[in-house]
DNA sequence: TGTCATGAAGTGTATATACACGTTGTGAGA
DNA sequence: TCTCACAACGTGTATATACACTTCATGACA
């Protein structure tokens, strides 16, 4: 295949460009917003899944989602630190399940608001919804020039 | 707003969660891959887009891929280093655009067959595309238990 | 009881990402 | 000409991500 057709193709085509695209763009979008709180996005979001799942071990967290298991090991520790979630290392085994802490839930509790804005910008992009894929990953994305 | 209400609210419906799941999923399929090629998704689909765009400013490539500058920069110090992209420090001002090599275009054609196949796969997921948003980057994501 | 496969978690290293801040040419206007 | 705002780029630092490899506790089984 000529180089030109390669170029066009993925250029075109490609999903993983188009999804983390929209990725980069929204953890700006959400991370401004919630700046007050002194969360990250990945950080608000993982404390919201800590408390729902409830204690969780930190694999099946990483599979719930889709993050490589020493990643989420390793975003763990600033909220650690920070005193937002905690290990409970009085379980049998080498299993030691994290759990959200009450300050935790203040935090959650504090940057929801900051949340909502982010969101609701986000959600206003995607008021036809029945687009194709790649125009929908666009749509979502937001501001900058298309492709 | 009541903690459980706030961690039922976001866990369903934030965008950023279930985008940023799903870039994590397709970059570990495309990186896969690629692997062959020594090349990750990021830097396959940074070498396509200066190709496509001709020498490009960095500035301008970075809006265009909604990637912040600064990582832009830091990004194209490993393709600089294979010799895949080179500077163009020859032109006036503070400007160093970026264009890609002979040896850059070879290793395109080399990696395109790989990156064929992660797209296929990826495409695979999409027939019914009209689905909801969450459910469709469900979809693109692919492997992994549901939140 | 001793061994060992298995599963859960951490470490070393490299890329990816962004913000705050600093550096440096260019050109417009005093 | 001088100055200075602006635009383009880099650096310092911190989080985010993943793979290869290692550590460690458990429980099955010889």
């Amino acid at each position: 295949m000529d180089t030109e057709q390669i170029i066009e193709d993925v250029g075109d085509r490609c999903l993983a460009l188009r999804a983390l695209s929209t990725a980069r763009a929204l953890t700006r979008r959400y991370d401004a917003a919630l700046r007050p709180s002194g969360l990250t996005i990945t950080q608000f979001t993982l404390l919201i899944s800590i408390a729902r799942l409830k204690p969780v071990a930190i694999s099946a967290l990483a599979d719930v989602l889709s993050m490589e298991r020493t990643s989420l090991s390793r975003n763990l520790k600033p909220l650690e630190a920070a005193g937002l979630v905690e290990r409970m290392t009085e379980t049998s085994g080498r299993a030691k399940p994290i759990r959200i802490t009450d300050a935790g839930r203040k935090k959650l509790e504090e940057a929801y608001p900051m949340w909502i804005k982010a969101q609701q910008a986000t959600e206003e992009k995607l008021t036809d919804s029945a687009q194709s894929v790649s125009d929908m990953l666009y749509t979502l994305r937001g501001e900058g020039p298309r492709y």
